[in-house]
DNA sequence: ATGGCTTGAGTGTCAAGA
């Protein structure tokens, strides 16, 4: 392909979005979209809407939590669900390749609080994520990371960072791991074209949040140097945050030359 | 104000998200 549109969009349930999807995918014509929080056992996945509107689509779910999925107008080959050598319940990581890029679908953990049961799994999935990737980056030196990371990367991230220091999405181990991400060579996309503050991808559903523009910058693209060097542009679409019955995320789309 | 919405479970009310 001459000129190839990559995306990821946590749709907080993929039951409630599919309609929004569907539309997303008619407008903005991605080749590749990654989904997170589809919440769906694979036997329940919309397969066949979504082969209806010219996607192959794999996808590693279970039920009430978690879930992802990776879309492509090509068929993913080279499927692998889960981190390797990381035993892990929790369905947050699907990597299939997709032309000549290898896709790497990620719905990092939450944390829950600094010090929690959940941020200490945090953490360790984020070391282990960190290890696994050095390897896939070295089979497969045109690899783009994406997904809902659950890290608010930078201050310039957060809409109120006074308010937001040292909390969860936002403490310094957190954000060491995103640059440790970034040390393997992935290049945030979104930072490659935008500098400024308040630009967010997710927004809390109360307080009239995404109103008030009260958010986080949290979903992410990472793209390895050969990646990166011919990415044209990256954006935050915030057209589906303001439909009826949102996902509380925005999707995130790159172009590729 | 540890609240404020939303979803999935399951049919009363809680866990989890970020």
């Amino acid at each position: 392909m001459t000129t190839c549109r990559i995306a990821t969009w946590n749709v907080n349930s993929l039951n409630v979005r599919l309609p929004h999807v569907l539309d997303w995918v008619a407008v903005e014509k991605p080749d590749v979209l990654c989904l997170q929080e589809t919440k769906l056992e694979d036997h329940r996945f919309p397969f066949e809407p979504l082969r209806e509107a010219g996607y192959h689509a794999v996808h590693s779910g279970q039920k009430t939590y978690n879930g992802v999925a990776i879309l492509a107008k090509q068929p993913p080959t080279g499927v692998v669900a889960g981190i390797r050598g990381f035993e892990d319940p929790q369905r947050r990581v699907l990597a299939g390749t997709v032309g000549d890029l290898r896709v790497v679908c990620a719905y990092f953990p939450n944390g829950q609080a600094v010090g929690s049961e959940k941020y200490e799994y945090k953490l360790r999935w984020l070391a282990a994520l960190h290890d696994w990737l050095s390897e896939e980056i070295a089979a497969w030196p045109r690899l783009a990371l994406l997904g809902d990371f659950n890290i608010a990367p930078e201050d310039r991230d957060v809409h109120d960072p006074e308010a937001w220091r040292g909390q969860i999405l936002c403490s310094e181990p957190e954000r060491q791991a995103f640059r440790s991400l970034v040390d393997l060579g992935l290049q945030d996309a979104f930072r490659r074209f935008e500098a400024g503050a308040g630009l967010f991808s997710w927004w809390d559903y109360r307080q009239a949040a995404f109103r008030r523009n009260l958010g986080l910058r949290i979903d992410h693209i990472l793209l390895s140097p050969p990646v990166s060097a011919a990415c044209t542009g990256c954006r935050i679409d915030t057209a589906p945050r303001r439909l009826e019955r949102p996902s509380d995320h925005a999707p995130v789309v790159a172009d590729l030359a």
